[in-house]
DNA sequence: AATGAATGAGAATTCATTCAT
DNA sequence: AATGAATGAATTCTCATTCAT
């Protein structure tokens, strides 16, 4: 049973794998692994149902490895998106820039993430942060503002609860997005989200900077 | 079928609605609607399967039922939170104050809200943003920011997105703590969240503040 | 999930329990462990499907049940049939006795026992073997031989080995069967089973004996 | 399809269809018709699925021409080992022999004969008989029994009973191995089959020789 | 002769829901 | 109000078999 074959990226002409891959991905997102339905995917990506049992042995297991190849591309691109040069200033307006490009271009990202911290057992927590970690960023964000704090820049701010807020700020409206939307009468979400990148960062470097 | 019995949520001489009730808050926010089971619900319960048909006639319902009147009850309390007559100050940290307890006293509520924000379908969304609307607190807010740069106090902010970095920072974090306490590397979180009110206030005053 | 309910005998009015062990018991004869059909021993007992699952939770724990509880019925029959004052003769006799007797009344026996003979893992061998060993019928047979041989009325023979040799031709009959009649023509099986005791017990008995 | 190419049992520089036969067979002895899978007589064989496919055509084939392969190299066996000049002492002792020598030789033997034993539509059954009658060998044992009852120096039994009781001893104790060896607490199942031939002669011989 | 991918027809199992009492 | 038994409609998973190469 080929569970771990190489995937390769041309979306015309794919392997059945990769057919069973996307649909899966969209499945899961909307209904979640228990409201998946084994059936629908198969008919979505186009083949027999036997077909996801030969690439992927079971329910769960599709899930898992879909949900890990789709976060391995996603942190893929975060890793690199952070120059280590970068000021507190480019390197806030990077992050914030790559977050909102993610969830653009894959609007999954959001609701399976919504899903797996809904879910005590899941695993995908652990895997992004584990890459998250790996990748240094957080890090190197915390050292960005510890030394503008230890050069007289910043207020005497606690960090990691500035860090937390910068990425509350940041992924957190895309997370609550349905609920915001409604409670703040937000009408048009795409202008919304272009200025946010703007306010997100003014707010919070005007929120630590020394005065 | 009675269908709205009265309810209390003390825990000593509960009717077997009241026990049904409970047990599949649980289960609900452990497995969402989907992955939630009627059998272990009674189970949990201690009632018969056939119990939960004859007060709440279907699951869907049942969902219905438990997460209205949870968020009612909820909702009851942010409402009567926060005095008209606040400044921004004591609004803010009102606010923050009302959020933390209630995460901190329904653990449920954040695990229920993240899967209803993953799903396209659910209604919880619709019912909690009508309640906030029609309590006026975020109208209220709204206007608070407004008088702030009117009156020159504030920086000229974009009043919407300051508010909605504000209820993000705090909902937030509790919504993506499985991830944040991994990512940031918060050991103990009872005291992480302590802090994080002000933190959070601080951070947003100075960030609206004008200089 | 009521897996270990008492059983009540009464053929007329049996209990859906009761209907599905029978059904099963000639499901599992006659086509063994991976041959059976849940379909088949449902509509064989006249009830839905979901039924057995609802008392036997899985097809390999109903195949256990069903065989278990045969097995302790026969095993009870054959426990009672040796009484310990019998000579040789008369307790052979009775042993003979009480197989044909089983294998006569309990068709499935048999069949039963050569799958299992066959299969490696399976379980029924163990406990058909604890539950003769322990009704104490095989010691009791040694000790008879073994007193015969002392006392001189027997030749000196391996009384294991004479033991095996009995059992065998009494049982080994009925699991060969369908062989033997064919190789040796049998054609009336019945009257071939009422001669069998006494030409098995003669054999044995002349065997045996001191000259 | 090639259905019947020429097979050699030696283990090495096997075509993929001899390793099909092998693999099959030990899957077959192990699981029976019904719990054999393809997929792992494949792997075992180390071909592809369809490979068994294209030499067998079909599961029920694959077991059939298995089956009859390897009993036909038995029964050649059995044939030739009785010659027609034995006597009854000789007769039967050759006979011991060769059954014993097969079961040891070939341990699938017995279990396949088990299962068929159990299976009323089996097919193998019918074969080894038409293949042990043609053989002539039972047909010679009986003749050789009679000719002593007549010449008195057998007691007057009933030939018939005496030759299967015979047979049971022999092919019984190794069916029934699994059981018998845990009931008589035989711990060297070795040295227990060899003190069987004598055992099992001698026996025989004193159960009907003229006193 | 050989393989990886694909398929259709089952087969086991699950689960919301109902029924009789 | 309460229960154990029962059910139908899925749903996941399996497996013999075939296809394209």
């Amino acid at each position: 049973m080929p569970d771990s074959t190489p995937r390769r990226y041309p979306d015309r002409n794919k392997t059945s794998r990769e057919k069973i891959t996307t649909a899966a991905l969209t499945e899961f997102a909307d209904k979640g692994l228990a409201g998946a339905r084994i059936d629908r995917i198969a008919t979505a990506a186009g083949v027999n149902k036997a077909m996801i049992y030969y690439h992927f042995s079971s329910k769960d297991n599709l899930y898992e490895q879909v949900v890990d190849e789709f976060v391995g591309d996603l942190m893929g691109r975060i890793s690199q998106a952070i120059s280590d040069k970068a000021t507190v200033e480019t390197g806030l307006m990077q992050l914030d820039e790559v977050y909102t490009e993610l969830v653009t271009e894959y609007p999954e990202f959001p609701r399976l993430l919504l899903r797996e911290l809904a879910d005590p057992g899941g695993r995908m927590i652990g895997r992004i942060s584990r890459i998250l970690v790996k990748s240094g960023n957080p890090a190197r964000m915390q050292r960005l503002l510890r030394r503008g704090v230890a050069g007289g820049r910043l207020r005497r701010i606690n960090v990691r609860q500035a860090l937390v807020s910068f990425l509350t700020m940041n992924i957190g409206y895309f997370l609550m997005a349905p609920l915001l939307d409604k409670v703040m009468d937000i009408k048009d979400r795409k202008r919304f989200v272009k200025e946010r990148k703007k306010a997100v960062v003014d707010l919070f470097l005007n929120g630590v900077r020394a005065r």
